[in-house]
DNA sequence: ATGAAAGCGCTAACAG
DNA sequence: CTGTTAGCGCTTTCAT
């Protein structure tokens, strides 16, 4: 039993082609299809479990109904939970997501980008690295339904859903100073990405704003491309130079350097504090103590849809700059 | 500057559509299009960017060039990885990924399924738990290419790749055993799927084997619907019956335990030792001490894509079934 | 109340 | 060496 089609179902019930798709589309009534042919069309369409080729259907109406989510890496759990929110949003709307992980990679994001834009999605959720690239800025003159979060080029306007970065750095910071804090170092990726420089800024404003010791050696950069082995090493700066605050740019690097702690340090994990820009459910117990800045996650995917779906219904960009409030977390 | 399409470019050039066609596929040699025609239109191409509708190409030659992965959760680290490891093997393939999560929700699944089926992927990469459900029995009739990973269900038979399951608890635990361990508890979410009946039974195993106390009671069943609150009672019950070690049917309810452990008996963190099956990043460090059957997550990946990429490519499926050996990490 | 026909953008068999 | 044409499955205008 091969798959029939709009045309081999108006051919055994001997009707047209359009009274079928009439129907099929709900159309019946409007178009005054008699009761009775529709209920034999409806009828058979269960019978032979009749689907529609969505392709063919994109193909007529220039939209497929599905959203391409761009990001580095899909495995990582900020936007792999992001993903998983803004599918169900997408779902209730009708919609569906194709995903891509670009590593970062300006070569493979644009590809990714274009092979996305060639498939016809109607809009795009993305993270990106490069958004002043050639790819993007092509999309954007089309007017291409684009909603961007978690990083910014403030050189570009377009829609971004983004997340404060400089002053909760500096309020979470300034609580483990109320407490006492005196050495206050920083690990950090290498901080390409505009947010990661703001997050640093605050790092910096927390020091300034109590007098503490400005001492840039104590702001450790790990190199991306082997992260495990440059964390370990900027970990054991920062240990020996006997820091007693740890604040840390991204969830990644913090989970990294609590595995360290616990391999390399493990008489020391309750000497210091961590300070983590982003959160991860395993704050809640690990050590050393972690003090988190928790990114509104939910509220990042919603706001993504919203615009997203304003800019596909409306076909006019504005623009819009949101920016959310992380919550501190305390432990 | 709008979209060009073949049409628009073949009378911009004053040549036919056939001809742009031909040598936009690289066919221009093949069909004798002369070398001046040929770098007339490539020129032409890149000068306006030309960027081939795949929709309208699909349409054509019936295939997408597109892999629906369908799970419970994308969000599941599990699947999140087994995903992106999927996504990187696909793109070096030509494909790209429809993702869908269905909550193990029956109803969820079958739309997805039908969504993915009409939106004409050209497979399936899927952890079902409703194996034998209709809309899959109706793409199994239509030979849809299609691979099971994850979850059996030993009724049907399907393309199946897999991870043993009843041996490698038996093993875990016998270490523990090995190591003096004499009441030994479980803890598993409701077994609703096949492999997590294996592995309890590979519980039950270890302690025939050993003849430890067949204990009934220290088996327990968490609920679904409420995992922290139920863990949470369920885990009480057996440091309160005195285990020396629990054992775990999943990564999940494992996270959530060490979790519990620490908010509520902290003092007792070193005197107990998980097993878990499926292992998690943290558990390199976490307490309880946690013996982790950790699953082959890119052989996973890579055997489905394999298999996937045959069925598609011969057009026949042999119902392949592949049971892959997890990893011991003793800690 | 229903049908014929054009067309979305692309491919490819066939004709010159 | 290149062009004409039919057709993938669907929608929709216009005609009957």
């Amino acid at each position: 039993m091969k798959k029939k089609s709009i045309k081999d179902i108006a051919q055994d019930l001997g009707v047209s082609k359009t009274t079928v798709s009439f129907v099929l589309n709900k159309k019946g009534d409007e178009k005054n299809i008699s009761k009775k042919t529709q209920k034999l069309i409806l009828d058979y369409i269960k019978e032979v479990n009749y689907q529609p080729n969505q392709i063919a259907k994109s193909l007529k109406n220039g939209t497929t109904n599905t959203i391409g989510y761009l990001v580095p890496d899909i495995s990582n759990p900020f936007y792999a939970k992001i993903g998983r929110i803004i599918e169900d949003l997408l779902w209730e709307m009708g919609y569906h997501l194709l995903i891509g992980s670009t590593d970062e990679k300006k070569e493979k994001e644009e590809l990714l980008l274009n092979m996305f834009a060639n498939r016809q999605v109607d809009g795009l959720v993305i993270a990106s690295c490069f958004i002043s690239s050639d790819a993007l800025e092509s999309l954007a003159k089309q007017n291409f339904p684009m909603v961007f979060f978690d990083r910014e080029d403030p050189a570009v306007s377009a829609n971004y859903i983004l997340v404060e970065n400089k002053a909760p750095m500096k309020e979470a910071i300034q609580r483990t100073i109320d407490k006492g804090a005196k050495k206050i170092g920083l690990l950090s990726i290498t901080p390409d990405v505009y947010s990661l420089k703001l997050r640093i800024d605050g790092y910096k404003q927390a020091l300034i704003d109590n007098g503490l010791e400005q001492d840039e050696s104590l702001l450790r950069i790990v190199d991306n491309n082997q992260i495990k082995e440059s964390a370990q090493k900027e970990l054991k700066y920062l240990i020996e130079a006997g820091v007693d605050v740890i604040v840390f740019t991204n969830n990644q690097i913090t989970a990294t350097a609590i595995w360290l702690m616990n391999m390399l340090y493990p008489e020391k994990v309750d000497e210091i504090t961590f300070v983590s820009f982003d959160n991860l459910d395993i704050f809640d117990y690990s050590r050393p103590k972690v003090i988190s800045i928790a990114q509104p996650i939910d509220n990042i995917a919603k706001q993504s849809v919203n615009i997203l779906e304003e800019v596909i219904r409306t076909k006019v960009s504005k623009n819009t700059r949101i920016e959310l409030k992380p919550k501190l977390i305390e432990r």
